[in-house]
RNA sequence: GGUGUCGUGGCCGAGUGGCUAGGCAGUGGUCUGCAACACCAUCUACAGCGGUUCGAAUCCGCUCGACACCUCCA
């Protein structure tokens, strides 16, 4: 018999962007997700406040995952076609940095993209399905943009091709997402150089031809040149996952014009609204603003790891961070400190232990002081209510507080509750929220362990100084006992495991 | 200037028209040779001013403040 999948026992409740409200998902096809989240431009380090987009989706993908939907998460990496701003002149992030450094355009793109893995990785984040790049979708953007110069959306001008949002706009609706209107924004715009060529400061570039200076570029039939920014997630998302998908998520910032701008491409292209839900996770900042690479309000994960930064008295591990942004809800704006941080350690380090506690605890014939079936019902609801993981974690130290009451005595767990008690901390903790206990704690506790034998060695020194041999050769034996030798030498005693 | 979000106790951070989220820190106790851990108990709240209501920190209005987007950014 097939068991029943948990995505038909819980009913997840999302936060659509859209609409501005709290809505029943329900995915277009039954027990399938397509997801696409705006990746990062690679042209500098990843900084935490980036991070915290990503692991926030990586909940999402792993919750969603959890209760047995298969799902397509797609995340892409923009390595070209990203201007550094809306003039004519604009030139791509990516040249810039290349030019700076003096290597290859795809040299940067290789250094930074793969410390974007990197500092995934030690945050425990999933890889996405499918990671394609901005480069390798070339053809189909050229593709996109024909279709939608067909359907009279767009316009080419000296070899550069703009989405005409103005004609757009009148039978569709642009502003939709961010809650703008088109006359407000025509009206209260503010006044930009080099909006020359552009029927109107609104229209965003589908192609923009490229300047002799300019070393990315491709072939079109408009000019050599490189795509806007905005097309490629409409490209991408449409190719692996349809042109009309589920979920699309990104940063806060990226909800307009970003975001915004691909629904009109999607619309103009395909004729239909591309996304059922959008989802926007918030910023981290520090000092109270937001971290922005472009204001240099940063802090980068290996300063983290490190300690290395001005504002930290020591350094903290991934999966602390990953606890700390967690006890977040990821639409909440939160704000990164020291004392946070360390807060967030002490807390992490009482739940891990509590999961190892449950190893150790002894079963009797009944469950006291503890609901087990209404406490997991409470944690799917925590993270069925938009993903609110802060609640799922309050949840937990509910049943820390329970292991510890069995520990003391004062509590007692049946030998199935235990199981189930323990199966459920486990998915939460490592499968949902992702921590990361076994190679940390074991680390962890050979340093302990190390520290420990040091302790004897020392006991057994005072010991002999006091002639008491039978204690000094019983830590001596047993220790040889459990596999760990102790050698005398002229600098002291030393041991081997 | 336009649009929007938010303002919770020492710190971080949930949530809600009436029923103490949670973590960290503090205080008193139990345990301990003394500690630590753990357990039990406990103190600091809902920016300000009005309004609606039997009742609002939660809804409405205003004031003040902060942040975000409007220009590249997760």
């Amino acid at each position: 018999m097939t068991p029943v999948p948990l995505y038909n026992q819980q009913s997840v409740t999302i936060y659509n962007s859209l609409s501005g409200k709290k809505e029943t998902f329900t995915p277009i096809v039954e027990g399938a997700i397509g997801m696409y989240v705006c990746g990062p431009t690679v042209y500098s380090n990843v900084h935490l406040g980036n991070c915290r987009t990503f692991i926030s989706f990586d909940l999402i993908f792993r919750y969603l995952k959890h209760l047995g939907y298969k799902i397509r998460y797609v995340r892409n990496i923009t390595d070209a076609g990203h201007l550094e701003n809306d003039a004519d002149e604009g030139e791509d992030k990516i040249t810039k940095k290349a030019r700076l450094e003096q290597i290859e355009p795809m040299e940067v793109v290789q250094r930074y993209t793969l410390d974007f893995h990197n500092i995934l990785q030690q945050f425990n984040n999933l890889p996405p399905s499918i990671e394609p790049t901005a480069t390798g979708h070339i053809v189909e953007q050229i593709e996109i943009i024909k279709t939608i110069i067909d359907n009279g959306f767009a316009y080419e001008i000296n070899g550069s091709v703009y989405f005409d949002v103005v004609k757009f706009n009148k039978t569709n609706n642009y502003g939709k997402l961010s809650g703008r209107n088109l006359e407000d924004m025509i009206n209260n715009s503010r006044e930009l150089a080099g909006q020359g060529e552009k029927r109107n400061p609104q229209d965003f570039a589908l192609w923009k031809k490229a300047e002799p200076v300019h070393i990315m570029r491709w072939p079109s039939p408009w000019s050599d040149g490189f795509p806007g920014w905005h097309l490629e997630c409409t490209v991408m998302s449409t190719k692996y996952l349809g042109e009309e998908f589920d979920i699309h998520g990104g940063g806060m910032d990226l909800k307009f014009p970003h975001h915004e701008c691909e629904i009109a491409q999607g619309e103009a292209a395909c004729g239909k609204t591309p996304v059922n839900y959008w989802m926007h996770a918030n910023m981290l900042t520090l000092n109270g603003k937001k971290m922005s690479k472009s204001t240099g309000n940063t802090i980068l994960p290996h300063e983290i790891f490190s300690g290395d930064n001005t504002i930290l008295s020591k350094p903290f591990k991934p999966s602390v961070v990953r606890f700390f942004m967690l006890q977040a809800h990821y639409r909440s704006i939160m704000d990164f400190s020291n004392d946070a941080l360390e807060a967030s350690e002490k807390g992490f380090s009482k739940l891990m232990e509590a999961i190892q506690h449950l190893n150790s605890l002894r079963a009797e014939k009944e469950t006291t002081n503890f609901d087990l079936n209404a406490w997991i019902q409470r944690c799917y609801n925590a993270m069925n209510d938009d993903f609110n993981s802060p609640i799922l974690i309050s949840h937990l130290f509910e049943a820390v507080k329970f292991i510890n009451q069995i520990k003391e005595g004062k509590s007692k767990i049946s030998e199935a509750d235990l199981a189930v008690l323990s199966k459920t901390l486990h998915d939460f903790a490592f499968d949902v929220l992702g921590l990361q206990a076994s190679a940390e704690a074991s680390n962890d506790i050979n340093t302990k362990l190390d520290g420990v034998i040091e302790l004897l060695i020392e006991l057994r020194k005072e010991a002999r100084i006091n002639k008491d041999f039978a204690l000094s050769d019983k830590i001596r034996d047993e220790l040889a006992e459990k596999g760990v030798q102790l050698k005398d030498g002229r600098e002291g005693t030393t041991f081997t495991y």
